[in-house]
DNA sequence: GCTAGAACATGATATTTATCATGTTTTAGT
DNA sequence: ACTAAAACATGATAAATATCATGTTCTAGC
């Protein structure tokens, strides 16, 4: 981690209208942005880890984070996926816990540090916001609870696909309009399925075979939409 | 569901200061009491339905409940489990959605019901409570979590080990201090860890043959509790 | 641009768990 | 108290998935 060179004022970021912050009027957000401090990360350092004490509330500017916990057996179990606009450790930070996952960044990535204090000042003040990050942590324990059933009652293949869903759903598509915008390894995604690796990797050549995606290294193509969503056996 | 004829004020209701209403004011309390409304429900009636559009929120009075969803083949999957004291379907109402999973009563319950409006406009005037409501929920993601974890990494034998654990937590011991204090089929055992029914019969069996718990109709008494958080594999 | 380590890939095998089948016991409703 | 349905139980088998093994291909750091 280390200061950001480039870091702007709170007042002109465009990050934030797609923020929990958005709903702070001028002065708010002018104090905001007095109290905030910026950092950058390297793909595949932490930003925080498991079991540390939470200082403050991160809102990511830039890149992609995972938030993990590691297993009793060294496994990894994603749980989380962040990218520009969302906050990180308001779960720990609300609940005056510890946090109970690590947040890792994907790609380098930049984001902003608000302090603790200043944060709950922030909260009680306004309501609204206060809303804001409830309405957010409630579409993450949504998304939990989906995963929990689909862990629970779908088989690999289908978790596989209903996976690729998710994070088209979650960073979109490339410029080509199907190339998923996110690169994981093998490895990541099954630690988000919760599957082996290798069973990850022969399920992602047979949708190859199948003609549903196309692998480009780690960029995943999907050719067959309609196809993947069967595959996924989506009810809703 | 009927009226509860037997419903006293939230002014003289003991198991007002175990929920979130604990922060509020003697004021707020009488004028909680007045907004309110209560109801009782008999063992296996729904008390909202997946797709239903919430009117309110319900605080358990007495009583045991599952909210479960509904898979794509019918498989029902237990997500949370509530007892007096608890608040349900705040998660829908705070994120305005219609609720995603079904509260269905695991034994005669009675509950009150605080309507959505009037609930929104004490959240505002209260950030205490807004800020126990967001800890509830806080609550509810990391469990939603270690399940996920749970689901994921490890195998039946240890999952139905943490799940008596967790019905152990949830809902105590009886005086005996050593029978769990709910009861629940096989099946929703099941539905709990994501494995068959017979898996599931299976297992307990075991556990009653390895002399960990005994088998008593649907009561489970815990027998070597040791054992079990051993079986359980549980890393923290 | 070389090289070691990581990531990817795929086959063979073992293990876990689901499913099917059948019978018994418990429970709830008349 | 009786009876049908649900819940419980257990064995046999099938299916899904993990694990082990081995080789190839990327990729990051010197």
């Amino acid at each position: 981690m280390k200061k950001n060179q480039f870091e702007i004022g709170c007042e002109t970021c465009n990050i934030r209208l797609h923020s929990v912050f958005h709903v702070l009027d001028e002065a708010q957000v002018k104090s905001l942005s007095l109290q905030k401090s910026c950092a950058v990360y390297k793909k595949g350092q932490y930003i925080f880890n498991e079991g540390g004490i939470p200082s403050g509330l991160f809102c990511v500017n830039s890149g992609k984070i995972k938030l993990a916990i590691v297993g009793y057996d060294g496994k990894e179990q994603i749980l989380r996926l962040a990218k520009a606009g969302d906050i990180l450790g308001y779960r720990a930070l609300i609940s005056n816990e510890r946090y109970h996952s690590s947040a890792i960044a994907l790609e380098d990535t930049s984001l902003c540090i608000i302090d603790k204090q200043y944060f709950f000042s922030q909260l009680e003040q306004e309501p609204k916001l206060m809303l804001e990050v409830a309405r957010k942590m409630s579409a993450d324990l949504k998304k939990a609870e989906e995963h929990i059933v689909s862990l629970s009652q779908k088989n690999v293949r289908e978790r596989l696909a209903e996976a690729l869903l998710f994070l088209k759903a979650t960073y979109g598509l490339q410029d080509d309009k199907s190339t998923i915008n996110v690169k994981l390894t093998r490895e990541e995604i099954a630690d988000y399925i919760g599957t082996s690796t290798e069973s990850c990797i022969r399920l992602l050549s047979e949708f190859n075979q199948d003609g549903i995606i196309e692998l480009h290294g780690k960029s995943i193509k999907i050719i067959n939409l309609s196809l993947l969503i069967r595959t996924a056996n989506i009810e809703d």
